[in-house]
DNA sequence: GAACGATTGGACATTTCTGTCTAGACAGAC
DNA sequence: GTCTGTCTAGACAGAAATGTCCAATCGTTC
């Protein structure tokens, strides 16, 4: 919305801007409602003038999709990979991602994977990503002495689960949703969690939370 | 698509006709695609005498949500209420809603999630739904003697995780899903579920696959 | 201060929907 | 056999979208 330096001639909004408030509708709204109208509206620019920054709406969806790859999960991937001294330590630094904002935007994710279901391209640019993933999960439970097997399939339990969640798209408050951690983290490992880390994982939430203003 | 008894007059296609070529379009383009043009080519049939039998498109996709109400989430109480010895027979049985046919339609499921996200009235419809479901898969771990908070947290992963499966729309083969059958029933209820439990939930999925020529 | 060129706006064409209105078609009742 | 009520088709109107064309605008440069 901000333009650093204001580009030379007659310039209103940069090709920045539509890109920006292209991705905010397609978070709120879907990739459906992503319009060239709405979008100009909201910039005060007229519609027209898209068509000089973007090709065509497609040449503006291929660009959304790019930036949903290099986001999402690469931070999901960097969560897995965090130091911890034992397996429940690194699943509640993998949760972290989770209520962190710059990390994972599970609205993003979701107007992607339903912009998927109808788009043979962005299906595959998906499945790349969750491969990508669970792997990532997979590799965490092995550094902790897992078996391949056993460890591909909490990696399973585990992501799906969470992926499931946001699909329900419940609207639990944090501090309902906190009050299972330590059941999720000992069906997820199969180890009770010590009552430290959890009520460290408790405190570093509860701190983001008061740090928004929530 | 059958017209079981013709109806007098000038007749062609009935509402039910309607209806179901619409709950086709919902589940396999979504509700946006879901027009009343489109439904009307496939029957062979002008798009003004939908009029006839609809107030309008509202009209109709009302009529979907209340066929969505009345179908998964039964299927998937019924499933979790089946009589069983243990509770790893009990999360097997429950397993088969989701490879039986005219049991869980998940691509339905979704249609109508995906709908959901932009209409409140269509949210409270699923809350309400999966409230149900979660609640009855907590009543069924309960049954085998988990303690009831417990049991609503394996509840949790073990609905969530399901609905997360299908989420990410993988296209896995069913031999292929079938190896982690007993990895998932473990890291579901703690237990090892005994081999033939697991060996009669084989031969069930396979035997549905082959009656049904995959 | 005039020319330049990167942006922008408004008019126009086209497509794809929903919904309305009216005349016609067709089986069965009389 | 005509009448009646139940559907159906086609013409029309209007909204919402995308994309094209060309003239207008306004810093920058010379």
């Amino acid at each position: 919305m901000v333009h650093q330096d204001p580009q030379p001639g007659n310039v209103k909004v940069t090709r920045e801007d539509w890109l920006n408030v292209a991705m905010d509708l397609l978070i709120s709204d879907g990739v459906s409602d992503v319009k060239v109208l709405t979008i100009g509206e909201r910039l005060g620019v007229s519609r027209s003038s898209f068509y000089w920054y973007f090709k065509s709406r497609q040449d503006l969806l291929d660009q959304l999709l790019s930036r949903w790859e290099e986001t999402n999960t690469g931070v999901l991937i960097h969560h897995s990979e965090l130091p911890a001294e034992t397996i429940t330590e690194a699943v509640l630094n993998l949760f972290r991602c989770f209520v962190d904002d710059g990390g994972f935007n599970h609205r993003l994710d979701f107007a992607v994977r339903e912009w998927a279901r109808r788009d043979g391209s962005v299906r595959r640019v998906i499945d790349r990503g969750d491969n990508a993933r669970h792997a990532a999960v997979a590799r965490m439970f092995e550094r902790f002495g897992y078996a391949s097997r056993e460890a591909d399939i909490r990696a399973r339990v585990l992501y799906f689960q969470q992926i499931g969640y946001y699909a329900l798209d419940l609207s639990e408050p944090a501090e309902e949703r906190l009050k299972w951690v330590d059941g999720y983290v000992h069906a997820f490992t199969g180890v009770v969690p010590p009552v430290d880390e959890v009520a460290r994982f408790r405190s570093y939430v509860l701190g983001r939370l008061r740090a928004h203003g929530v």
